[in-house]
DNA sequence: CGAACTTTTGAAAGAGCTCAATAGAAGTGG
DNA sequence: CCACTTCTATTGAGCTCTTTCAAAAGTTCG
């Protein structure tokens, strides 16, 4: 899943990727600053907020659980921040190692969205992603095998790249 | 009061702002990723991490009022990460608005941080802060009759520049 | 007044964007 | 299986915006 928000001014803006299991959406206040979008085949279990606080203010696990939640996504988010305000370089290395973190198997990332997914995520232009992803491949910090399939062949100075 | 977090190429990038009656620094994970600094003279009240959590877990008001906390607090990191997408002149209209909105007095609004302290917030250079200050009151939009005092002169032109 | 600090301004360099063309992948129908 | 279309990704060249480095102007405080 992506969440997105279209500008004013026609640019699309993406607010995360969401994998298998990924919890997203929590909000607690009423203004839905984000659509969402499915970009491959979804199985969603949507919880009603209401029935959600509810629940917590009687499950005392389930508010911490749920506190819980709200942190790591607050984390998330300031962590994309950081990333927001650097190099197209770091920008992208740094979007690559979280989605190892995330979805990588061994040192082999599939990457589920299209390039322009992720230029619109890191606040980029597709050809700006395209150019840096060959030259991180220059690099020999990753190899790509297929346009989305990527293979970190050197994380060390990937995450010597991301700051 | 700022928070902060120095990058590891020595950069400094500003969390946020916090004003009198503001609410920062509710954490719910274990990692304290900014650093916090008074930037004028500050009363501050601590709470504790476990006590508030302990208290949320008896008093549904306070849990409550914790979602509702956390909620704005996503909205706003929602609401940086669209500024810092976007162009120097978009990003010190947008921060301009926001100190309005927040500690403005009719279309006065005092600045309690330095041109360095809003750059490193916006991701910009003190240069690049400045001069853009210097066109849009070039452009009419906002008055600078001293460095730390904006007057909006113009708030419909910031808010279209904002995107 | 003089020293230290903050802010503004200038000129050149660099990074990313725009526009345009090419290349590659995936699907369609003969 | 191959031509054809369409969509996605890469590459190139020129331009724009922001940064960098340097200097001047303004502020604050002893």
């Amino acid at each position: 899943m992506r969440t997105y928000k279209i500008l004013s001014d026609g640019r699309r803006q993406i607010g995360g990727f969401y994998l298998p299991g990924d919890i997203f959406g929590v909000e607690f206040t009423d203004d839905h600053a984000f659509s969402a979008e499915a970009i491959t085949d979804t199985k969603i279990v949507v919880v009603k907020r209401s029935a959600l606080i509810a629940l917590a203010g009687r499950d005392a696990t389930i508010a911490h659980e749920l506190f819980a939640l709200t942190g790591r996504e607050l984390r998330r988010m300031r962590e994309r921040m950081l990333l927001l305000v650097k190099s197209a370089q770091e920008r992208v290395a740094g979007f690559l190692l979280e989605m190892a973190e995330r979805a990588g198997v061994g040192n082999i990332v599939e990457l589920p969205m299209s390039r322009q997914d992720i230029a619109d995520y890191l606040g980029l232009t597709i050809e700006t992603v395209s150019r840096t992803f060959t030259g991180l491949e220059t690099a020999a910090a990753i190899a790509v095998p297929a346009s989305r399939r990527i293979v970190l062949r050197n994380r060390s100075a990937l995450r010597h790249l991301n700051g």
